[in-house]
DNA sequence: ACCCTGTTTTGGTCAGACCAAACAAAAGCT
DNA sequence: AGCTTTTGTTTGGTCTGACCAAAACAGGGT
């Protein structure tokens, strides 16, 4: 009875990679439904046929990847992965990277690039609703002007609807992977309600921008916008 | 709700993920060199104290961060990440990301938007050693019609070189990670001289709008350029 | 020097065990 | 009944110790 149900043994290869693609190919089928828990380890050993060991690295390698997310001691829940998955996947390098010289600034300017290029189309081809929305982030905007907290949420989901006007889900998973990145930085910043008046002018030349559908005037805004912002994010790691 | 992109630590006292920081710490103040093997895991065993159980845990979720690379019979080798490091480590998710529907549109779109902001830019900023770099790359590029193989290359080369304009290290990073992950569908788009010949004229119209500094339409030269391949890329996967 | 061979390392896997937190059901209280 | 408390079970986290096979190493013969 304690005959080994998994027949060939490859040996050149891990036997949990080989998990890892089974079980993979469980989620894409649907067999493993999204928001399920995972079935329970000495499931999976008999299911599959291999030791605890195997299987353990399995789950930690599906986590890694984002297909499953494993809490200290819960049962791990499969994910579907979505766009903001594969970005959270590179998060711990990141990290690394945000430490090292200038890996702040380049991130932010690779942000400041994309945000750029997305408000230029966004004059171009934003449709009515899309203005709409932007216009009431930016009335959001405007009433949160004196509660700097606030102040700071409306001001990502004002950055946030330029990110959804492409229809392109990679965007918004892109602004939400910056946001999470540059938060740590970002939140040292100084801030007051005049501060927010000022960064709050900025959105509004934005917004009118687009509304104009004036793509050189769009850039320029919110280029004007995010370089000032940097001036005042880079006080806070001269140590870099 | 605040769904981050970063798993927030849930007060996770898991041994591993202390391991973990110690060895990143280690990698970080240049303890541990790249290139060099990971010390074996029966010496970790000893120096932190813990079971193999968890070295190994730590050493694979490390192996998932891109710090160390780890082949199946080898010691681990010690990586200092890079930018590139951050999108290998997205690779898991974009491959199920690519099966999806549409997956392969959205990323392509978004190469499509990257570069073409990229060649706006170059066009406004570009150097005249950059220009020079992309001359360089065109002749090659012509000089490869006749080879099918050699023209891939040196098309991949070619839209480098404009990802290398800004100095940015992300930028190279991500057409890495963009020329690899669609490599697959890529290759198997029927190749000829003659299609060669043209996708040289693309390159040629926006090597000649960069150097006359005409951002209007080098962008346009490489929508143009892009959308066109897309339309021959689009017919290996009707079936999603 | 070079190649072959035997020994030692070292990663990969397995088995069984224990603990503590999470979960679920039964018991107790209001 | 409805709610809280207690108890038993499940399940992930960790440890120990062992074995195998491939890699790295050390000699030995040519």
């Amino acid at each position: 009875m304690s005959d080994q149900v998994a027949p060939p043994r490859p040996s050149s290869y891990r036997a949990a990679d080989s998990l890892v693609r089974q079980i993979e190919a469980r989620i894409a089928a649907g067999d493993l439904v999204d928001g399920a828990p995972l079935p329970p380890e000495r499931d999976l050993i008999e299911t599959y046929g291999v030791s605890r060991t195997v299987v353990r690295e399995a789950v930690a390698a599906l986590a890694s990847r984002g297909l499953v997310e494993s809490r200290p001691r819960y049962r791990p829940v499969v994910r579907r992965p979505g766009y903001d998955a594969a970005l959270a996947a590179a998060d711990g390098v990141v990290g690394h990277l945000l430490a090292q010289s200038g890996g702040v600034k380049n991130l932010y300017d690779t942000r400041i690039f994309l945000e750029a290029s997305l408000v230029r189309q966004a004059a171009r081809q934003a449709r009515k609703d899309d203005i709409e929305a932007l216009k009431r982030a930016l009335d959001a905007n405007e009433a949160a002007i004196p509660d700097s907290a606030a102040f700071y949420r409306t001001d990502v989901a004002f950055h946030a609807v330029l990110y959804d006007i492409p229809k392109n889900p990679v965007f918004p998973a892109l602004h939400k992977a910056f946001t999470a990145w540059l938060a740590p930085h970002w939140v040292k910043m100084p801030r007051s309600p005049e501060r927010n008046r000022v960064n709050f002018h900025r959105h509004s030349d934005i917004y009118n921008a687009i509304r104009d559908r004036d793509p050189d005037a769009a850039e320029a805004a919110l280029n004007a916008h995010l370089n000032a912002a940097w001036e005042y994010v880079r006080g806070t790691f001269e140590a870099i």
